[in-house]
DNA sequence: GTGTTGACCACAG
DNA sequence: GCTGTGGCCAACA
């Protein structure tokens, strides 16, 4: 099996984001099942080889801000503005375009 | 193997 | 409301 690298599926779960809708690093990371790796996730995106490959500009932070981005943040809130998000002073409703990811984590049983 | 850096988060003052 | 501090995790020199 293959052992995707935390960025692998950093990427994976990015491309994963319908458009429109938004996710938050740490949100990332707790999907990953590392809570708290949200500076990993930023570190990942970063990097990203997949660049236009990955909507990384659909990742922002908690507190609704954009955060950064490789190409500049101007580049992002226009990309998020394209997608129908409305950014307010830099910032948009993160609880309103919060979306949902999959976390591939093995429920063996459910409260 | 160690130290620094980074697109972060949470808490306290 | 903003500022400062500590903590977490991964990649790089």
């Amino acid at each position: 099996m293959a052992k995707n690298s935390f960025p692998q599926e950093v990427y994976r779960l990015t491309r994963h984001i319908p458009r429109g809708r938004v996710n938050t690093y740490s949100d990332i990371a707790a999907a990953l099942g590392r809570p708290g790796a949200s500076r990993a996730v930023g570190n990942a995106l970063h990097r990203n080889p997949y660049a236009p490959q990955v909507p990384c500009h659909r990742v922002v932070k908690k507190n609704g801000e954009i955060g950064g981005f490789a190409s500049g943040n101007s580049r992002k809130i226009a990309m998020l503005k394209e997608e129908g998000i409305i950014i307010k002073k830099g910032r948009l409703d993160i609880k309103i375009y919060a979306h949902r990811l999959s976390i591939k984590r093995k429920s063996k049983k459910r409260p």
